[in-house]
DNA sequence: TTTGAAATCCCTCTTTCGAGTGAGCCTTGG
DNA sequence: CCAAGGCTCACTCGAAAGAGGGATTTCAAA
């Protein structure tokens, strides 16, 4: 808009390539200006301390320190931080993991694209900035029931195969405590079997795998 | 290099900003033109009819049609085609399915960038252009034992869920012969249970989640 | 031709899962 | 205070799953 505001911005993202599509798309906008990168969390909650930036585009997997966990160091050090998500997933659960940890607004990366300037437009006007295909993931997330903390963590061990006897020694209980949780999460996943349990904690942002 | 010949270059890839990405590195040398770009498989065939590129980049995981489809349907066309595959997956399956359809290079999307322009040089030469990181991993599948058609169609349906009885009937077999092939793939890929087989199947790329 | 791998099927046996049911303890929020 | 939900454990029971044996046919490679 007027360039006597020039608009400060921070890229996280582990790609290459992605970081470089964000600048070339930033360029196109006489008034925004791209102060600084990060390939991962740890590197954009330091940076973001020293550059203060007006926004920080922020990417949700990456090694060393996910983007979650940067959002919540970052609105930490600086509640009034502009942070935009700009995701390949649209699990439910990363959804509401990245607002509740403070993003304004949050993007899909096969969104077309020409969403990431009104996007950051809308965060520096104060808005929120969430298309409706993200929030129809977050209404189904409401919809469905959530698993307790204690579930999650079974369904950690669920997706690494381990039995209910081992996940019982793991967790230190009995193995008949485990077999309930396996049960409720079965009934709130809707699920059949653990296996089927495995795919859709998966999909949904629940878990992830396992790096390597 | 010389300006009197220009490399002809195809994008392909369903993320925008990727695409935006791979345009402004590609643009830093002289003689490379990008002369289109595609975002998924089947645009990608129709477009390198057209154009003949020197060089097709190629994402794998697209929607439509996927990355190696594309890839065989485009050598069918022409067994000259240089294809260089820019994925982020790192799947022993993924990397094999690429190169055995006839791709003639690999990078994985969050290497350092500076890859790209002689990945292309490369392929110009008539030669290949395969990372270690990446060639590490396709040794790995050498080494471990690889699944068959059958079994592959059975991790499938081990993924959806499916109960060993409802395998049987998916595929007109017995419940023995399901019981015999998922015994062969806990061996194969050395798991304990059916929930690890799937999490292994889908890290090594053998299967994906399916979509939405 | 022999060898081997793949796919099919059968049988036994043990372990594990998951349904069903019930119950005690603790914390949090009306 | 009390209800609600989360976490814990116990017991039964039928249904799967998986280990361990074989056995057959087919087909392609050595």
């Amino acid at each position: 808009m007027s360039s006597e505001n020039p608009i400060s911005i921070l890229i996280t993202d582990d790609h290459f390539v992605v970081r470089e599509g964000l600048r070339s798309i930033l360029r196109r906008e006489a008034d925004f200006t791209v102060v600084g990168e990060a390939s991962n969390g740890h590197e954009a909650a330091i940076a973001h301390a020293r550059l203060r930036p007006d926004v920080t585009i922020m990417d949700l997997r990456m090694p060393v320190c996910g983007g979650v966990e940067a959002i919540r160091r970052i609105r930490a050090a600086d509640p009034a931080a502009r942070i935009l998500v700009l995701s390949n997933f649209e699990g439910d659960e990363d959804i509401h993991a990245a607002l509740t940890a403070g993003a304004m607004g949050y993007l899909l990366k096969h969104s077309s694209g020409d969403q990431v300037t009104p996007a950051i437009r809308s965060l520096m006007l104060g808005k929120r900035w969430i298309p409706r295909e993200v929030a129809d993931h977050l209404a189904s997330r409401e919809r469905g029931e959530v698993l307790s903390d204690r579930e999650r963590e079974i369904v950690k061990l669920l997706v690494l195969g381990e039995a209910n006897k081992q996940i019982a020694s793991a967790l230190g209980i009995t193995e008949e405590t485990v077999k309930s949780h396996v049960k409720n999460i079965l009934a709130k996943l809707q699920v059949r079997d653990r296996t089927e349990a495995v795919t859709v904690a998966l999909r949904r942002g629940i878990v992830h795998l396992p790096e390597v």
